[in-house]
DNA sequence: CTTGTAATTTACCAACCAGTCAACTATTAT
DNA sequence: ATAATAGTTGACTGGTTGGTAAATTACAAG
């Protein structure tokens, strides 16, 4: 019953790009409704508040970030350790792509709302560590197909190795974002894998 | 000629806490004047906005982060490679005070406003871009050092080790604050040094 | 065709934002 | 003592913030 619109998913859209391409409190709702051509009014009927907005939000980011990246990074055709590397390469094209059309270096969304809002809202916090959890999962399911696949020592960390390297991610994320330039980035994210630990030698 | 005051001073370590404690754009000039003691019409009378104290703070901030970690990092009475352990070991104890005092773990101030600013105001980026080089110019030191006491190879590629180190740092403390949560953070700070690269083996 | 429901629209709110200005006060150098 | 200077104050601006309320419109199922 009632009449049906694409107005919420309209918005979701245009907060998703307006955060990334700048931030959080720096886009408020009324730009988000003109962005989204929808009056304010209907924002607050699909939505209680910009932290629920927000949280949905999440949600289909990562669905977004599942079909772009973690495919691939699980895909069985390729070695796991290479798939790791080609992860990263991705995430370098997509940044040029998103540098390209706007001039900056947007970085990680994630990244970038965890920085912002971890110390201001708790609950948006614990939904972005849900995030880095499922990434840091992920990434070791890699390393431990590349055990299987004697690329790997079994003695290796997985989940050492795979929390060392979404940090290692990030961290080139935002070095790039702030140097405007994704040369940096391109170079250092081949040395990855060089944070695969083993687990009697942490050192 | 007329009187003086540490207003300015105040203003400047105000701002300095509560952006670190939360962001830039979630703290007003008007809250800043209210945690100095001080009234609105003086804060524009020492700076011109918000974005000229914010250059002001990040050149003070600095200076004490030089005294407080990068001394450290090029005391010569140690190992330069220890050195380097240390001085993420000294991050650590700073954003577990930091915890302890405001609940919070805080992460980096520059990583922080890098990431909140980088593509919002090119002044500001610019001036955390400068902190960035210079802080990869004294791990790259600290490296050059383990060279020439032999604790390294000549064909360590310093620039881009140092590079790697760095945003590994900052990538630490960026999952830190997520998690609001430093154990993590202990943990990994020690494999940093593995991202010590030489120039002929780039993988 | 009516009725229930979902979507839209407009006008509105108090609080806050960065920033301005002119009057006023305290101090210091002469 | 006085004049120049530096610091302080409070009132103010126009615009924006996240969020609210009520009336209206469009549609789909019965």
């Amino acid at each position: 019953m009632g009449r049906h619109s694409d107005a919420k998913q309209r918005i979701l859209d245009s907060a998703r790009v307006l955060f990334h391409a700048r931030s959080y409190s720096a886009v408020g709702i009324q730009e988000i409704c003109d962005h989204a051509a929808v009056k304010k009014g209907s924002f607050y009927h699909f939505f209680p508040s910009k932290q629920a907005l927000t949280l949905e939000l999440l949600d289909q980011s990562w669905l977004g970030f599942e079909q772009a990246f973690v495919s691939s990074l699980l895909n069985p055709e390729r070695p796991a350790l290479q798939r790791i590397v080609q992860f990263f390469k991705l995430g370098c094209e997509m940044q040029q792509r998103l540098l390209d059309k706007t001039g900056c270096v947007l970085g990680c969304p994630f990244g970038n709302l965890a920085m912002e809002l971890s110390t201001q809202d708790d609950l948006l916090r614990a939904k972005l560590l849900e995030f880095f959890h499922r990434m840091e999962a992920v990434l070791e399911k890699a390393l431990l197909e590349a055990i299987s696949a004697g690329e790997l020592s079994e003695e290796t960390d997985t989940k050492l190795s795979a929390k060392a390297m979404l940090a290692y991610l990030e961290g080139l994320l935002l070095m790039a974002k702030a140097g405007n330039n994704l040369q940096d980035f391109t170079v250092l994210s081949e040395m990855a894998l060089k944070l695969i630990t083993n687990r009697t030698t942490p050192l």
